[in-house]
DNA sequence: ATGAAAGCGCTAACAG
DNA sequence: CTGTTAGCGCTTTCAT
C-alpha cells in the first residue's frame, strides 16, 4: 500500500508538505503543490483516514441504529440520514437491532470500537438503557429517532404522533364513525402510546366511551395485524372502523379482513398510520397518517453533526414534526364503488377544520 | 478517553500484557488476568479498533453500495449481508448511489479511505469501471450482487434471470395468452438484457414471433412503468397479457392501468419480477418471479469475508441463484372473480412440468 | 509469562 | 513556505 512517505519520496518533498497540499492545512508554493500532485497521481495514493483519527478526534462515520431495514418506514429515514451525512463528509455505519435489546447492546459496543462520532438510533423497547448512557458518558453523541430511548437524555427528532393518532381518530369520527375500534403497537413503545393517547384524546373529545373489546394491542408487525384483523372479524358486536397505528399491522389486518369476506369500506372502515409498503399510490384507497421519514432521517443527521462539530451545544433538542393525514376513501363507506380516485393529502393543520 | 496505557498502569503490568488478555494472543496468568478486567471495567476501557488497524491490516468493516435502499428489493438483500457480516464480528458501510456513477465513484473514494475490508457491489449501470479496478488493484475485495459491473472480473451473486423470465413467460404461454408484451429494465443494465432474453427464448420455443411494438423499455422505476403502462391501454392492438420486468414498474403499470380502466386480468394478464413491497401477500392476486434477497446478500457477505480472510482464493466466483415462481391469479383470466385464494408457490424447477 | 520498545500512517506543532 | 519531529493508541516482536 503506499503510503504518505513513498508520496514525500517521490515528490521529493517532507511528509509534512503532502498532508499539507492534502488538507489545504497551509500554503504551499504552486510548484510543489504540483509534484505532490503528480507523485500522487502515479503512485494512486489514496490517503487514508484511519491514522488521521489517531490525531484528529474524529473518524466522519455515524452509526444508525434500526430495528429492521425491511420494515418499509426506515429505509427513507435511512436516505434522508445518509444524503445529509454523505453531503458534509460523513459514511453511516448501519446495523439492525430486530428490536433485540442484546443484539442493540452488541452493536452499540462494536459502534464503539470503530470510533463513530455518534449515533443515530431507534431504540428497541426496553428499559435498560445503560449501554446509551455510557456511550454517552463516552462522549459520543446519540440522536433518537422515531423513538426516545427510555430515561436518558438525547437529541430526538419524533413525529408528534399524539397529534397524528388524534387528527386520524377525529377524521373518522366527522366521517360519522363512532364505533372505532384501535390496533395500537407495543404499549411499551412511546410512539404506540403516543397514537394510542391520540385515538382517546380524539374520543373524549367527541363524547365517545372507548370499548373494552375495541382496544387491541399489537407489536407493529404484521402477524399481530392478522391476528387482531380475525379477532375483529369474529366480534359478535364489530365495530364500524378500525384506527391501526402502523403500516405493517394494517397489511396483516387487510389481510384477515379479506380471508373472512369482510369489505373495506362497506363493511368496515379503516384508517392507519404509515404509508403501506411501496409508497401510498398503490394504495391510495387508505386513508392514512403519512409520517416524513425521509425528513425525519434528515434532520436527525443534521443535529447529530451539529453536535460532533460542535455547532450545536447546550440541552438536549427534541424536533417534533407534524404527520400529514391523506384522505383515501377507506373511511368513506360510501366511496367504497369508487374506480381509482385520488386521494387529497393535506396537511394536518388545514383538516383541523371539519 | 481511556487508552490501554491507562488500563496497564491502573493493573500495574505493562501495556502489552493488558493487550494480550484483550485478544488471547498469548497466556497471561490468571492473576495478572484478572487484575486487568478489573481495570478494564473499573476504567471502563473501550479497546478502539482504529489504531489497532495500522498494525493489523483489517478494520473488519465491509462497504456495501446499493442503487437505493429504498427500493424494496434491496432492505432484504442488507439483512442477509448484515446478519452474515454481524456473526464474523464485521459492520456495514452503506450507501446509495441512485444509479449515478459520478455518486458511486465518490463512494467508492469514502469507502477507500476508511480502509474498509471489502465492498458488496450492486453496480449502477455504467461501462466505466476503473474506480472498480483501481480498488480491486489496490487489494480491496469487491463482490458484485444482483448485476456485476462490465468488464470487471469480481466474485458475483446473481439472479439466474434468463430462467426467471423464461419461465414466467412460458407460464403465461401456457395459460395461453399469446400476444405477450413485455417492460423491460435499462437493456444497459445485465439482469434487465438477460430477463429480455429470458422472455425472447419462450416466445421462441413456443414459435411465436416477437412485436416490435410490444416490446417497452423502461428503467425499472415506478415512473417508466406508468408511462409505459399507459401506452399499452392505449394502443390499437393491445396484447393480452404484460411480462414486467421488475416490481416497481409493475406498481406502476398497475397505477396506469387503474387510470384508464383497464382490468387485470379480465382485460390484461400481468406477470412479474419481484414481489411488490409489502411482501407477496398483500398483493397476492399478481403472479411473480420471486428472488430470494436475503440469501443472495447473505451468500455475497459469506464469499466477501473468505475472501478478505483468505479463506477463499483462486479464480473469481459466480453463483447464480434459481428464482421462484409464484402463481397468482393476475395471469388466469377466468380467476378474476376469485376472493382471496391463496397464491401457490412453488420452486421453480418443478415448475417445469406443465 | 511478562515488560520494553519499535513501529503502523498520518497530523500538527515547531523550527528554520 | 517547507522540513523535522513528536506523538495518536494499539500490536507485536524480542529480550528477559
Amino acid at each position: 500500500m503506499t503510503t504518505i512517505v513513498e508520496v514525500a519520496k517521490r515528490a521529493g518533498v517532507s511528509m509534512g508538505t503532502v498532508s499539507n497540499v492534502l488538507r489545504g492545512t497551509a500554503r504551499v508554493s504552486p510548484n510543489l503543490r504540483k509534484r505532490v500532485a503528480a507523485a500522487i497521481r502515479q503512485l494512486e495514493y489514496y490517503p487514508g483516514r484511519v491514522p488521521a483519527h489517531l490525531k484528529v478526534k474524529q473518524t466522519c462515520m455515524l452509526g444508525m441504529i434500526l430495528p429492521d431495514i425491511t420494515n418499509p418506514f426506515f429505509p427513507e429515514i435511512m436516505r434522508g440520514a445518509e444524503d445529509r451525512a454523505f453531503e458534509r463528509g460523513y459514511l453511516l455505519v448501519t446495523a439492525n437491532t430486530d428490536e433485540q435489546v442484546n443484539r442493540e447492546l452488541q452493536i452499540v459496543s462494536a459502534l464503539r470500537s470503530r470510533r463513530v462520532d455518534g449515533i443515530l438510533l431507534a431504540a428497541s423497547a426496553c428499559n435498560d438503557t445503560r449501554h446509551i448512557h455510557a456511550a454517552m458518558e463516552a462522549g459520543i453523541h446519540v440522536v433518537c429517532l422515531d423513538r426516545t430511548a427510555s430515561g436518558v437524555d438525547t437529541d430526538a427528532v419524533l413525529l408528534d404522533n399524539v397529534r397524528g393518532g388524534h387528527r386520524c381518530v377525529r377524521h373518522l369520527i366527522h366521517a360519522n364513525y363512532r364505533d372505532i375500534a384501535i390496533i395500537t403497537g407495543p404499549l411499551q413503545l412511546q410512539s404506540a402510546n403516543e397514537r394510542f393517547q391520540g385515538f382517546k384524546d380524539a374520543l373524549r373529545e367527541a363524547k365517545i366511551e372507548p370499548t373494552r373489546a375495541w382496544i387491541l394491542q399489537g407489536d407493529y408487525r404484521r402477524e399481530s395485524g392478522y391476528r387482531l384483523g380475525k379477532k375483529i372479524a369474529r366480534l359478535r358486536n364489530r365495530p364500524s372502523a378500525v384506527f391501526v397505528c402502523n403500516g405493517m399491522m394494517t397489511v396483516g389486518l387487510l389481510e384477515a379482513l379479506e380471508d373472512k369476506g369482510v369489505r373495506c369500506p362497506e363493511d368496515i372502515a379503516i384508517a392507519t398510520f404509515d404509508d403501506l409498503p411501496g409508497g401510498s399510490t398503490l394504495h391510495r384507497r387508505l386513508t392514512t397518517v403519512v409520517q416524513p421519514s425521509y425528513e425525519i432521517g434528515s434532520r436527525a443527521a443534521s443535529i447529530l453533526m451539529d453536535r460532533v462539530e460542535g455547532k450545536l451545544t447546550g440541552p438536549s433538542l427534541t424536533v417534533r414534526i407534524a404527520p400529514t393525514l391523506s384522505l383515501g376513501d377507506s373511511s368513506h363507506a360510501e366511496a367504497g364503488k369508487s374506480t381509482g380516485s385520488k386521494s387529497k393529502r393535506r396537511s394536518l393543520t388545514s383538516v383541523s377544520s371539519r
